[in-house]
DNA sequence: CGACTGATTGAGTTTCCTCAAGAACTGTGG
DNA sequence: CCACAGTTCTTGAGGAAACTCAATCAGTCG
């Protein structure tokens, strides 16, 4: 696969390279200059691929690192001392996950991946130093982490529906919205979690969660052949989402 | 209440000090030199007091600072098209809001005082200047962040429980928890937020909230007198939790 | 003192969960 | 390539928990 070139480790590097990242605009490299991308570089580490169902970090684990999602996808997740786990979110490209592992120095949940997925690392330490040297990556730093707080806080919006629809309908209105992020078609979705994991993200059971998607998909408004769905009626979708599904839409100027 | 004194201005100033505040190692000053901290005290303005019901914050506005609760108590929450809304955390002294307004310059929920709260507002840009000067301080700013974040999780972990009495019983014991770090009586809480508030946090009605108040008075675990309620048997409290009260319990090595 | 807001309690209904069986897909080995 | 076991998903029937509607009670504030 990966053949030898006269100066193999230059293209490697170019190849994986924050600046050359198709995620460029969604992950830290936002907004720096050409000069301190290469400072960033440094710190990357490139973690290959997690095999589907394969941790990137365990919930108790000492923290050393952010991580990335470059491609794939991951879920995290914690578990009660009772084995019960509560699915907290997913994770698609250009995401940051491991945050919550700074306050303690220990992570608080654990990460797996839903598909095989490669992953960029961020060694906190050394990304201390170099937010140290460049200010626009530590204010980039801090909007990731607040994007990621936004997504929490979509997250609790839909738990708090009573309905069960609702709840599916914004679920997967986010995720279209994510995927258009990601000049994915935002209409055909492949779930690469299970109906149990999403039953769980969303508060629910899984055989409500698979009612539900026969329920719409009688209702023309998915097609549904297990993890392919795509959204035929967005505008129908988005009226089960009893409005609550774009909290955000506004932001007066 | 404010008596003229030979040199009022220090004399403020000290009271109102970072390095004098009782919160000093729940908040930004934790592990911060005297040198820095004066830094950090040149950019903290302090908003006196808002009284309950008055918003600091509200969805929308552009974001300009974060802000610490130094004393009462603040709610937060999102708003939806269909003018319902969802309550995302109630946040006590020491804990910091706002942060969702980074990621786009815009306040993506709103904040609004309990009780008669007074407030610590930190403008983001003078912040900004500050921990780029002191490393310290940006690493305890992601911590603090980070425990937000952590707080977010467990608010997740509730929500996801099928049981009703299962979420109140997880509300009160991490509000208990959050009351010893005061160090207030965690077994004697003083409840600033409204019935309907705590049930819309925790995914129910009213009317639910109610009725397990009573459930639990009658089984001896309470007593409940409106706002005021104490911990009879945190024992039996705890086992209410399910074994998913404390998901965070354990910090193995 | 009276209107108002907030909280409690009751009766009835709906939604979703539980339990259970069967269908469809996945992967492995012959 | 097919058979088979294992997993994941779907569908059904019944019941329980929480919601809705409604009335009452208690504090609060003008």
């Amino acid at each position: 696969m990966m053949e030898n070139s006269p100066i193999p480790i230059d293209l490697d590097h170019l190849r994986r390279s924050c600046g050359s990242c198709a995620l460029h605009e969604l992950c830290l490299p936002a907004g720096i200059g050409t000069d301190d991308l290469e400072l960033l570089d440094a710190t990357v580490h490139d973690k290959r691929a997690l095999d589907r169902g394969k941790t990137l970090f365990r919930q108790g684990e000492s923290f050393h690192a952010l991580y990335v999602v470059r491609s794939g996808s991951l879920k995290s997740f914690v578990e009660s001392a009772g084995g019960d786990l509560q699915v907290l979110g997913f994770h698609l490209p250009g995401e940051i996950v491991g945050i919550d592992g700074l306050t303690s120095d220990h992570h608080m949940c654990s990460a797996e991946a839903l598909e095989r997925t490669s992953i960029c690392e961020l060694p906190y330490a050394q990304l201390q130093h170099v937010t140290g040297a460049v200010p626009a990556l530590h204010r980039q730093l801090m909007r990731v982490v607040s994007r990621e707080m936004v997504a929490e806080h979509e997250h609790m919006v839909m738990m708090g529906r009573q309905q069960a629809q609702e709840r599916l309908a914004i679920f997967l209105q986010g995720l279209a919205v994510r995927y258009a992020r990601l000049s994915r078609d935002p209409a055909t979705l492949t779930l690469p979690m299970s109906r149990y994991d999403i039953a769980n993200y969303l508060g629910l059971v899984m055989e409500t969660v698979s009612r539900l998607f026969s329920r719409m998909e009688a209702a023309g408004i998915l097609s549904v052949n297990r993890k392919a769905v795509r959204i035929l009626r967005p505008d129908l979708l988005a009226e089960l989402c009893g409005q609550s599904g774009t909290p955000y839409a506004d932001h007066a100027d």
